[in-house]
DNA sequence: GCTAATCTAAGCTAGTGAGG
DNA sequence: CCTCACTAGCTTAGATTAGC
């Protein structure tokens, strides 16, 4: 899976408009010469280099064509030449300045669209740099500091996770947000970060772009997810050893408040495998549990042994559990007028039970913003009625 | 066509200083 | 005074190239 916000250094799109600008029409080995020299003087943690000053290290750490270059950045649009990486890396990540025949660093289209602040291409940047993920927590937590934002964030990009530390989302993070401040989309007050008024807008009208589509592909994929785990479950409980399948049932019985469940003797059980006691307010009775791990569906003949033999059970009520299914003539027996019926499960209504009791399966919930109140959020000052509202 | 060497991009984290 | 933000540079994973 590819993964959101990748680029590092991810710089300003102020600052990358200016570096692509300085560098349309510069050779890319003149580039890569400078950005050499400057690599062999960088210092280590214990004998530090400072490179916050060109004016103060480009003359003296460099010469020829590569203080020339540096001269460029820094003199005009006041690019620290040391810390350009991250403007070439979004610009080569998004095919927005290449190396025409010749070597030498040209704007693309695509190039020139951003330059012009164009809004389809930067939608699409800040789709895959993990910007408009940013922005929607934003509007869902609220004013928040970097420490409040990160995890959402993170599940934002990728539920679960996608192999990335916390550390390292943190310092992307902060590299987005700053974007996303010089932008004017966020402010940031000391160590609150909150949305004004246009950052909201933006984020609502990607969303509303978005909220459709994104919804109906991931409702698709979790309708596809459960039906393959329901798939499994079936195969499973379709293999699995008939006395295990019994003490499955029994597990159940017992998750779903039933008292006293036992497994009954594996043969001489006249059709009945599991008894149980189900308690109501004061009194309780006996319920005889047939339970069939075949395939084939079940047929009459079996509901009628179940009702047979539950007197000699002393079962008030008898009960099939399968895997498979029943016959139409297998349900009207069970659920004759004048005598007893017989409850009956079948593969699906297994599953759900097993399911909604956890047996045999981890359930996890997925918690998900699936509206944004925008009314809530408006720019717009409150109107009188709302007032009103707001006070009852 | 395979392996080793080299290069590049990106991740990690120590250290420092600001904020509350 | 402690926590958090931020900088800066090292390390490493993965891609590419060279050598056999």
């Amino acid at each position: 899976m590819k993964k959101i916000a990748r680029t590092p250094w991810f710089p300003t799109y102020q600052r990358a408009r200016q570096m692509m600008t300085a560098m349309d029409g510069v050779a890319a080995s003149d580039f890569r010469s400078m950005d050499e020299a400057i690599g062999k003087q960088m210092g280590t943690p214990q004998s530090q280099v400072s490179w916050s000053d060109p004016d103060e290290w480009i003359d003296a750490r460099l010469q020829g064509k590569d203080r020339d270059l540096a001269r460029q950045l820094w003199d005009g649009p006041k690019l620290n030449p040391r810390y350009s990486g991250g403007e070439m890396a979004l610009a080569r990540n998004y095919g927005l300045l290449e190396t025409d025949t010749a070597g030498v660093y040209r704007l693309t289209a695509r190039g020139q669209a951003f330059i012009a602040q164009q809004p389809a291409i930067i939608r699409e940047i800040d789709e895959a740099e993990g910007i408009t993920q940013l922005l929607s927590v934003l509007a869902t937590i609220g004013t928040a500091q970097r420490k409040d934002i990160v995890v959402p964030w993170m599940e934002a990009l990728a539920p679960g996770g996608d192999g990335r530390s916390q550390g390292t989302m943190e310092s992307k993070l902060y590299d987005r947000l700053v974007n996303v401040v010089e932008r004017g989309l966020v402010e940031r007050d000391g160590h609150k970060y909150v949305l004004t008024s246009q950052g909201r807008k933006y984020a609502t009208s990607v969303e509303v772009q978005q909220k459709n589509s994104a919804k109906l592909t991931l409702d698709s994929a979790l309708a596809t997810y459960r039906a393959e785990q329901r798939s499994r479950l079936r195969d499973l409980l379709r293999t699995m050893h008939p006395y295990r399948f019994e003490h499955l049932i029994r597990t159940l019985l017992m998750a779903m408040g039933y008292e006293n469940v036992e497994v009954t003797k594996q043969s001489g059980d006249g059709g009945i495998d599991v008894l149980a006691d189900l308690r109501f307010g004061v009194t309780s009775f006996r319920e005889a549990i047939q339970v069939k791990r075949v395939q084939q569906n079940i047929q009459p003949g079996t509901v009628n042994e179940l009702r047979g033999s539950l007197h000699n059970a002393k079962a008030l009520k008898g009960t099939i559990f399968t895997v498979a299914s029943f016959s139409k003539k297998a349900r009207e027996a069970a659920a004759p007028d004048n005598t007893v019926p017989i409850t009956l499960v079948d593969g699906d209504e297994l599953i759900d039970l097993l399911i909604k009791h956890h047996i045999g399966v981890t359930v996890t919930r997925v918690e998900l913003v699936t509206d944004i109140n925008d009314q809530l959020f408006s720019s717009e000052p409150m109107t009188a009625q709302e007032k009103q509202d707001a006070d009852a």
